[in-house]
DNA sequence: CGCCAGGCTTCTA
DNA sequence: TAGAAGCATGGC
C-alpha cells in the first residue's frame, strides 16, 4: 500500500482486491451512494467521505494521510490479504463463481452501534427503504458534520419515545431501536465487551435486545465487530446453503466464513437465476 | 393492485 | 418446540 499526496486529497495505491462498487454497494452498509460523477459519497460514524476509483488507485477526497491512517485504513480493512483468504476457502464451484464475480469486495469494519441499529432497521425491509430510514434517523437525531450528519449516539436516541421516531416511518422497528438504545446507553450492554466475547456468548448478549435475533446479531458481529467468522443467514443465504452447498455448514468455510458469505450473498442477489423460489 | 423486503415476536397446536 | 401468523411501510 502506498499513499500519494495530492492538493485535493490522497490516492491510495497498490491495494489488491479493492473495488468501491463491490464494497459499498453489496448490502453491508447503507450510508454510501454513487455520485453523478461516478464517485461515492457517504458517512461512517461521524466521518463523511467522498472517494473515487481511478486508474492510479482510490482517491480519498479532502483527506490527509493522518485521517486515512487514523480511520479509513481500518474501516476499509486495507491491510488484509483477501486473496490469501479466498485461497483458504474450500474448493467448490459455486464458491469459485462467487469470489470470481466480485473479488474487489472488502468487509467494512463499521461502528458496532451503527451496525446494530442499521441491521435492526434492515429486517423484513428493502435496501432502498433501509437507506431512507437511516438517512432520516441521522438527519433528525445526529450531529451535523460538514454537509452531512453523524450517526446518532445511544444517548441521543435513549431519551426519545416512539412518537419521536414516527418521522422515521420505520414501523414496528422503532420499538426495537429504542430498546437497543436503552440497553446500550444504560450500560446493561457494552458493545466493546461483547465484541471480545466468545462468539456464542456475544450472540446471546446481542439477542437480549428486543428485535435482535440470530441474523441481525450475526450482521453486527461481522460488520460492526470485526468477527469475520460470523455468518449471517438471511433468506438468500439459507437458499444458497440448501441449494448450492447442501453438504456444508457455516463452519465449513473456515475462520473467515463471513467473507465467503459476503461473496456468496452478493452473487446470489445479483444472479437470482442461480436459486429457486 | 399484489407481492415482497439481508426477520423477529407472539401465538398456536 | 416447531411452524405459522402478524407486524409497519413502501418499492416495484
Amino acid at each position: 500500500m502506498k499513499i500519494h499526496n495530492l492538493k485535493t486529497g490522497i490516492i491510495v495505491s497498490e491495494v489488491e482486491d479493492f473495488d468501491l462498487e463491490q464494497t459499498l454497494d453489496c448490502g453491508q452498509c447503507f450510508r454510501f451512494s454513487q455520485t453523478p460523477d461516478g464517485g461515492w459519497h457517504g458517512v461512517a460514524a461521524d466521518h463523511p467521505l467522498t472517494l473515487y476509483q481511478t486508474p492510479e488507485g482510490i482517491l480519498f477526497e479532502s483527506i490527509t494521510p493522518d485521517e486515512f491512517n487514523g480511520f479509513w485504513r481500518k474501516y476499509f480493512d486495507i491491510d488484509r490479504d483477501y486473496k490469501a483468504i479466498r485461497n483458504s476457502f474450500p474448493d467448490h464451484p459455486a464458491l469459485r463463481q462467487s469470489t470470481g464475480f466480485t473479488p474487489g469486495t472488502r468487509i467494512l469494519r463499521q461502528d458496532a452501534w451503527e451496525a446494530l441499529i442499521s441491521f435492526i432497521i434492515s429486517q423484513n425491509n428493502n435496501i432502498k427503504r433501509i437507506k431512507g430510514i437511516i438517512e432520516r434517523l441521522c438527519r433528525n437525531f445526529g450531529s451535523p458534520c460538514g454537509n452531512d450528519f453523524a450517526f446518532p449516539s445511544p444517548s441521543s436516541l435513549a431519551c426519545l419515545d416512539e412518537q419521536d421516531l414516527q418521522l422515521l416511518r420505520a414501523g414496528w422497528r422503532s420499538a426495537y431501536i429504542l430498546d437497543a438504545a436503552h440497553k446500550v446507553n444504560s450500560g446493561q450492554l457494552d458493545l466493546s465487551e461483547i465484541s471480545l466475547m466468545p462468539i456464542k456468548e456475544a450472540r446471546e448478549a446481542l439477542q437480549t435486545i428486543h428485535g435482535v435475533g440470530p441474523k441481525v446479531a450475526e450482521c453486527v458481529l461481522l460488520y460492526g465487530m470485526g468477527r469475520l467468522e460470523a455468518f449471517p443467514l438471511d433468506v438468500w443465504m439459507k437458499r444458497a446453503m440448501t441449494q448450492l452447498f447442501p453438504e456444508y455448514t457455516p463452519d465449513s468455510f473456515g475462520e473467515y466464513a463471513g467473507i465467503a458469505q459476503q461473496y456468496i450473498f452478493h452473487y446470489c442477489r445479483s444472479n437470482p437465476h442461480c436459486l429457486e423460489k
